[in-house]
DNA sequence: TGCAAATACTTTGCATGCAAATTAAAATGT
DNA sequence: ACATTTTAATTTGCATGCAAAGTATTTGCA
């Protein structure tokens, strides 16, 4: 009966399967170029846009996991391109530090958007937009608990 | 200046790797219940439409990596769900087979997608499709290298 | 016929994503 | 003040995603 829903070309978590998994293959060639994973290029978005951040902000602002931050963080700061600083007034809190590098890279990644961008050739500006739009309404769905299960 | 494409609210790969995280965290608790990862419940998915596959055709249809294949219809053997068959006219394929228990599991699955899809609150299905349609046109552009291979 | 090229998978090494357990330090309550 | 709770990170174990190398087989072609 409602089989029909489970059909793969009927699951949105498929679509969303199949484009991240797409645009994540798409970025890693241009990438590998600053020497960057996915992740990594995120982390350093992040820190161009405000610098010297607490990790937990970090992972909010990214959506990364706090698990794979550590890791993700300690291979940056082993090529140099940021510092994990202790907090003196909060010594839980680590804070993020570009180096000069880090800084310097924000330059050379400006390449990175326009070699994805041009890989679209079907997809306008427009719904481009609308396309963001839909997936914050997902994203806030998912990610907005309910409040029955807020009462466990 | 193009600084501006590089803050992650205009990034379009964000949202995806964002959307895409959170809908497969939402299937992981429901799918527990199953006892399946969401990469397996998309081959139970992909096998509950078409049954006796090869591996190939499998991938070809998920869009899960080939190395990971491998290793997730092993998980499956071992749980009893299919069977991976050696087809004898050509002894490179491998054929994928349901059990019983893999054909019953369908039933339970139906729950599934009625336990995401309550979890929309401000995604209509007009939107959902509409969603998926743009999703589609990215994955198209981005995978514009050798997809001719769908016969066989 | 014979052998290089193409296929279909498997294996390996690396980088996450995620839940759960752990550690350290600050905030709270009594 | 002191024990309890909460917060911030790290650690651990498991399951992929992916590129690249390796293994069988089968095709294709001279």
């Amino acid at each position: 009966m409602s089989f029909e829903q489970l059909k793969l070309k009927n699951q949105l978590c498929h679509r969303l399967y199949m484009a991240s998994n797409s645009i994540a293959r798409a970025y890693r060639e241009p990438l590998a170029a600053l020497n960057l994973t996915y992740p990594q290029y995120v982390v350093m978005m992040a820190l161009w846009e405000q610098d010297e951040v607490t990790i937990a902000q970090l992972i909010n602002k990214t959506a990364i996991d706090g698990g794979a931050m550590t890791q993700i963080l300690k291979k940056m700061t082993e090529k140099s391109l940021l510092a994990v600083i202790k907090d003196e007034h909060d010594k839980r809190k680590r804070l993020i530090q570009l180096t000069q590098s880090g800084q310097a890279l924000k330059n050379e990644a400006t390449e990175i958007p326009k070699n994805i961008l041009c890989k679209f050739e079907s997809v306008d500006s427009t719904q481009a937009k609308q396309l963001m739009q839909l997936l914050d309404l997902v994203v806030n769905d998912l990610n907005t608990k309910s409040d029955d299960e807020l009462a466990n």
